[in-house]
Order: structure tokens, then C-alpha cells, then sequence
DNA sequence: CCATTTTTATAAAATCTTTATACATTTTGT
DNA sequence: ACAAAATGTATAAAGATTTTATAAAAATGG
């Protein structure tokens, strides 16, 4: 199945890895296993999963610098994994932006209903299949965009760009916030290719090139989609 | 004041009532007290509170029933408080629509990392702070800026320095503090740099530019938005 | 081979910095 | 008290710099 939902793991400890994988899989979630922080920011940030596991007692960094590293652009669920059972570590973990912690040893049935407890109220909420702003529909659930009820035919770059300016509707989202969403984190100083794709996209759905009334050049900071 | 957080307290312990009590309005939070099942269902249905802590050994009902009974229509966050730690209920609880689960006795800290975390997610995502100021507005969240809701092109530095204002609305802010917010500390000396975007914001926001009523200049000192 | 992405090049537009000038207010010297 | 000087402010406009738009060539991957 290739929507089900994404977990990924991030702890030293091969028996724990063990356990979250046969655990997880076992309740149809899709595991991905990173054994150090540098490991887990690349893997969250090349292939963003539904929700992360992150253990904070890790060889390379602070599970603590992690999560405030992760929390910079990903938005989706964290719980901390950790064996420090002490109010201090907790009450940090909580106000850097994780969603829940637990203690090791934890009980797995508890963690499951964790997990599905944070998956409901996150997934809830970005439920809006089509999403219309004047002569523009984006679709998507069906990755569909049309314009005057013609469909307009976009690459997978150009679709994830228009969606998701689209989803950001009056909102001004920076050249960086653009670049680390559609291409990876490795890519915030190519500007140049957020321009091609934009013109691109200018192209196919504004009226007027010359003045475009849906994409928004918000010079020096981003774009913007009206 | 009126926009503070509104906590509902489910729990028939005096102690942990006064607790609770003590430890929430020392942190801001506007307490409601329900004794019991039936009053906390009341309570809540009349006047909505922004989170719910609820006790799971209620006189009058089990507080798996008020969990249900809350979630038929109440939407944040609740927290459930229990002197049960068996897995079983937690499951049940957290299966049924908590959000969290503390096993009494719990850290106070803990609690109240544990609250702040909900309260973020809960409401980060429904309302954006807008600062409006008769007829400006000033949406912080979407880096957008509208005059009598008309929304006015303003250029980095410009809005910068009126978010800066805004931010610090009836303040007056020096030179030297908003020379080095906007452009660093090396730039205190650079009064004109000031001049010129004051001046320039004037020409966007203002009606009169030889009356201005949300920019006021303290001569000597610095500026100030009303 | 073809559709798409990435790279390169260049003109145009937007923005920032600097300079110049005018005006208003306060301070100084007599 | 008065005029001159000094200080602080407002604004326009020139120039320098940064940012953006766009076409088109090269590279990539099925």
C-alpha cells in the first residue's frame, strides 16, 4: 500500500529498533530506521514521514538539538523515547516542540495509542480535497488543477508548487520555506530554480503574464498565492 | 482579563482541585471546578473551556462516559488524570479521545508542559495573530499589511520596521533600537536610513502625510505607533 | 526518443543606499 | 530679545546593488 502511514524511528539501540519495527508493522505502519541524529534529519528531511520516534540519548548529538532542528520546518508529530525519567528533561523536550514523551521502558500498547491519539488530531485538520480561488481548482486528492473548468496540464514540480502555495492561500511563504518543501533542505540557496518553475507556472494558469494576479512576487522574501 | 485561557477542572479531590487551582492561576490560566460528572458536563457545555482535565474516578460516573460524552462535540484538548497507571485504561482513555494521560501523582511541571504543548497545537493552526489598529492591519502570520482592507505592497525593510512598531504599538522606540533591529548593530549611526523609510511608510498608511496618526515622531528620541 | 529537470545567460524590475535640499525647532552669543 | 548657528527632521531623487523574469541550452532519467 503505498498512503500508508510513515513512522520513523530514531534511536541507537538495535533491540528498540527491533521492537518499534515488528510493533509498528504489525499495527500496518510503514517504518523507516535512522541509528544517529545526523542519519534521522537527513532521512526526515528527504522523505518527510506522517509522524516521529526520536530517542533523545543519541552517540552523535543531543536528541534535544534534533528536535529543535526538526522543529524548524517539520510540523508533523514527535515523541521523545528516553530514558531520562527526570521533570527537567521532560518539561524541555515538551516546550521545544515535542507532542509527547515517554519513558523507557515504555509499554507498547500504551505507545500505539499515543501514536494513534497524535495521528487523529493531526491528520484531521488538512482535510480540504478542493480547494477554489476564483478561475483556479486544485484537486488534491486527485492532483487535478483547472482552470476556467479546463484542465491544465502541470509536471509533478510545477503540481507541488501551485499545491502547495495553494494550501497556504494569503499567505506569504518564504524562497526558503519553497525550496526546502519541494526540493530538500540541501537546496534553500537555488533560488533560481523557484523562478523558472514560478514563470512556468505564471504561464500556464495567470491571464496575463505581465500581470499575474494569482502568484505574487513578494520581492526579497517569497511568493504568495491570492 | 478577558482573553486568558479558560482550564476546566473535572475531579472530585479537594486537594488536587486546590492544587490545580493554585498551579494554573499562578501560570496565568482562568480556572472553572467541577466536583463531578454531571456538573463537568455542564460546565462545559455552557461555556466552553479551552482545555479540560479530567479525573477518571468521578462519584456520580465513570470518567470514560464523560470522555465520550465531551467528545460527541468538544473538540480541544483534554487531559486525563488518573490514579489508575494499568495500560488497559490508558489505552481506553487515549483510544476514546484524550489527548494525554497522567498517572497521579504527577510533576506540576510536567502538567504544565504537557498543557502548553496541547494549547500550541490546538491553536496555532485556527487563528493567526492580526494586530489591527483602526485602519491598519497587521498580520504578522501572513506577512500581509491592509488599509482599510486594501492590502498595501510594502518592501522588506518597510515592513520590518512597521511590524517592529506595531509589534510595540504606543511604545516609543529609539533610534538606536529600531537602527540596529532592522539593520544591525553597525547601522546606529545611520539616522537617515530612518528618516527615509518612516517617510516612505507614511506615503503607504497614512491619509494626511502632514498629520500623521499612526506614525508620530518623538523628536530626539524615536518613533512610536498609535 | 521524449518529457522533465537543471543550468546558464541576460535583460528588466525592484529595492536599498546615498546625496541634496528644505523646513522646523532649539541653542547660543551678544 | 534677537539673529545666527546648530540640531533634528522630512522628502525627493540619483546611483548602485540586489532580486526577479524569461528564454534557451544542457543534462537527466525512463
Amino acid at each position: 500500500m503505498s498512503n500508508a502511514i510513515e513512522i520513523l524511528v530514531i534511536d541507537d539501540e538495535p533491540q528498540i529498533r527491533k521492537l518499534l519495527n515488528i510493533t509498528l508493522q504489525s499495527n500496518d505502519y510503514k517504518v523507516k530506521e535512522a541509528l544517529n541524529a545526523r542519519e534521522g534529519l537527513s532521512i526526515a528531511a528527504n522523505h518527510p514521514p506522517d509522524l516521529i520516534l526520536l530517542d533523545l540519548g543519541l552517540p552523535d548529538e543531543s536528541g534535544h538539538v534534533v528536535l529543535e532542528k526538526l522543529r524548524e520546518w517539520y510540523t508533523k508529530p514527535i515523541i521523545i523515547l528516553s530514558v531520562q525519567s527526570n521533570e527537567e528533561d521532560i518539561v524541555k523536550a515538551l516546550d521545544s516542540g515535542a507532542n509527547d514523551y515517554l519513558v523507557k521502558p515504555f509499554r507498547t500498547g500504551e505507545l500505539l495509542a499515543r501514536i494513534r491519539s497524535l495521528l487523529r488530531s493531526s491528520s484531521s485538520e488538512s482535510e480540504n480535497p478542493i480547494l477554489t480561488s476564483n478561475d483556479i481548482q486544485v484537486d488534491l486528492a486527485m492532483r487535478v488543477v483547472k482552470k476556467n473548468n479546463v484542465t491544465v496540464k502541470l509536471t509533478v514540480t510545477e503540481y507541488n508548487l501551485l499545491a502547495l502555495l495553494v494550501k497556504n492561500e494569503g499567505k506569504v511563504l518564504t524562497h526558503q520555506y519553497l525550496l526546502r518543501s519541494i526540493w530538500g533542505p540541501s537546496y534553500i540557496n537555488q533560488s533560481q530554480y523557484l523562478r523558472v518553475y514560478i514563470a512556468q507556472l505564471r504561464k500556464k494558469i495567470e491571464d496575463n503574464i505581465n500581470n499575474p494576479l494569482h502568484i505574487i512576487t513578494e520581492s526579497g522574501i517569497g511568493y504568495r498565492f491570492v
